[in-house]
DNA sequence: AAGTTTGCCAACCGCGAGTTG
DNA sequence: ACAACTCGCGGTTGGCAAACT
């Protein structure tokens, strides 16, 4: 038997954790994992009050620490019965001496029925590296792509796991870039390397570039609406911290660019090696290397939608601008990168000219080696394909050579696939239908 | 066997933002 | 318009268990 309770109460702060919550369960089902009891005493209430801000458990009696299976019981039971409702005034009305964050943070990251634990699937590690990479610290918003996980389950995981495993090859967790020293290093790793230090110039290239695109259908809507002023402020602020050539002149008939931002120019030369299969040409390739960190992108991204008073109406501008041949696929691409970054179709118009501007390449050709170099890593040559499957496709210990030149052909398929595969299973968390496979 | 270090993760804390009166 | 309240997020910590010396 499930069922399905509507948590109220909760504010539509975020669009991740939006209106309702749907519960799936009853109290049998659930399987009890009790960390050791501990006992702590009794609360002191010793905080300072901060100004304007009244503490928590400020309450003397107030219980901290771990959760007994008895106080885990009145929650579960109150919840399912009553729905949390205020969470300030649920401990009182379940019976519970603690705090009203305190009974949250235990339903939400542990109780809630909902919770898939144990180990995280090659799938979901996927999954989590690729969002960290374009949102970030932003847990809840991965979490909302990982069904069944927390945050602070993903959180911790990236920290204790994943996190370690990127600074292991050498690439910095924070940026996603690979460190120097890494690269510098004649340790016989030379090739994987050179492959490193470009996954970590496609991303900073794919960075700037998201940002140029920002700043550009900013642009380019501001020239065909009466937003000149707000646009000007954006392009101005935007690049206080970077120096940057001015966008590139708009053709008059379709109003795109004449000529691609250069910094596209690094990831068509990416994308050629790719499908060239010139694993050589990786080495000589000298990418830029991108000022803009991640936070400016980022802020750049909300931008959007804090620019734009009207999204909706941006959107349709927009869609104007695409040939009318290929605004289907443009859309459904555009549809399927927003909601992969977390982003709404409306706030994310751009995305769709920076899909079309890759010359309806993917963008998991130009990042799906640098992740995958990481998951690769894991469990030394195992790679996942599209279907998250697992099989061998590395080189062996003195097998380079022929081996390692049909490992290069195939490269460029594990490539493709490895994001068809992010993709859709992003797409499947976030939706019940199961989308066909976006790329050839 | 005892002590120390490391890994892991549940829980806490403080802050920012939305809501309400 | 403002202050108080409430909630959710992300960073950090505390403590147990396992690994190591």
């Amino acid at each position: 038997m499930v069922e399905e309770i509507i948590v109220h109460g909760s504010s539509a702060r975020s669009h991740e954790h939006g209106a309702k919550i749907i519960i799936q369960s009853v109290l049998d089902h659930l399987e009890f994992q009790y960390i050791p009891l501990v006992t702590h005493g009794p609360f002191t209430g010793t905080n300072p009050t901060v100004m304007g801000r009244s503490p928590c458990c400020e309450k003397v009696g107030l219980k901290k620490g771990p959760w007994t299976p008895e106080e885990d019981q009145k929650l579960l039971a109150y919840i399912e019965k009553h729905g949390h409702g205020s969470w300030r005034a649920l401990p009182a009305k379940a019976g519970l001496q603690r705090c009203g964050k305190s009974c949250r943070l235990r339903w939400t990251n542990y109780l809630r029925p909902d919770i898939k634990r144990g180990e995280f699937s090659m799938q979901e590690e996927q999954t989590i590296i690729q969002l960290h990479a374009l949102l970030g610290n932003r847990w809840s918003a991965i979490a909302t792509h990982l069904p069944k996980r927390t945050d602070n389950e993903i959180k911790n995981y990236w920290n204790t796991h994943l996190k370690k495993r990127l600074a292991k090859m050498g690439i910095d967790p924070s940026t996603h870039k690979a460190k120097s020293d890494a690269l510098s290093s004649a340790d016989g790793h030379s090739r994987g390397a050179a492959n490193l230090s470009h996954m970590a110039q496609w991303e900073s290239a794919r960075l700037e570039a998201e940002a140029r695109l920002v700043l550009e259908s900013k642009l380019r809507a501001a020239s065909s609406s009466s937003n000149l002023q707000q646009v000007g402020s954006l392009s101005s602020s935007s690049s206080s911290s970077t120096v940057r050539p001015p966008p590139a002149p708009l053709d008059s008939k379709s109003n795109v660019p004449a000529s691609p931002p250069s910094c596209l120019d690094v990831l068509q030369v990416w994308q050629g090696v790719w499908s060239d299969q010139k694993p050589a040409a990786l080495i000589d390739l000298e990418s830029p290397t991108s000022t803009l960190s991640f936070a400016d992108n980022r802020q750049l991204v909300a931008g959007v939608g804090l620019m734009d008073g009207n999204a909706a109406a941006f959107s349709h501008q927009e869609d104007e601008i695409l040939d009318q041949e290929s605004t289907g696929w443009k859309s459904m691409a555009r549809d399927r990168i927003s909601s992969f970054a977390g982003f709404s179709t409306e706030e994310t118009p751009w995305l769709s000219e920076a899909y079309a501007m890759q010359g309806g390449c993917t963008w998991g050709q130009f990042g799906a080696g640098f992740t995958g170099m990481l998951l690769e890593d894991k469990n030394s040559g195992y790679c996942a394909d599209s279907l998250g499957n697992g099989h061998r496709t590395c080189i062996q210990e003195g097998e380079e050579g022929d081996e390692g030149e049909k490992e290069g052909s195939m490269e460029g398929e594990e490539n493709k696939s490895y994001w068809n595969s992010i993709l859709n299973s992003v797409n499947s968390s976030s939706s019940s239908t199961s989308p066909p496979v976006f790329y050839n």
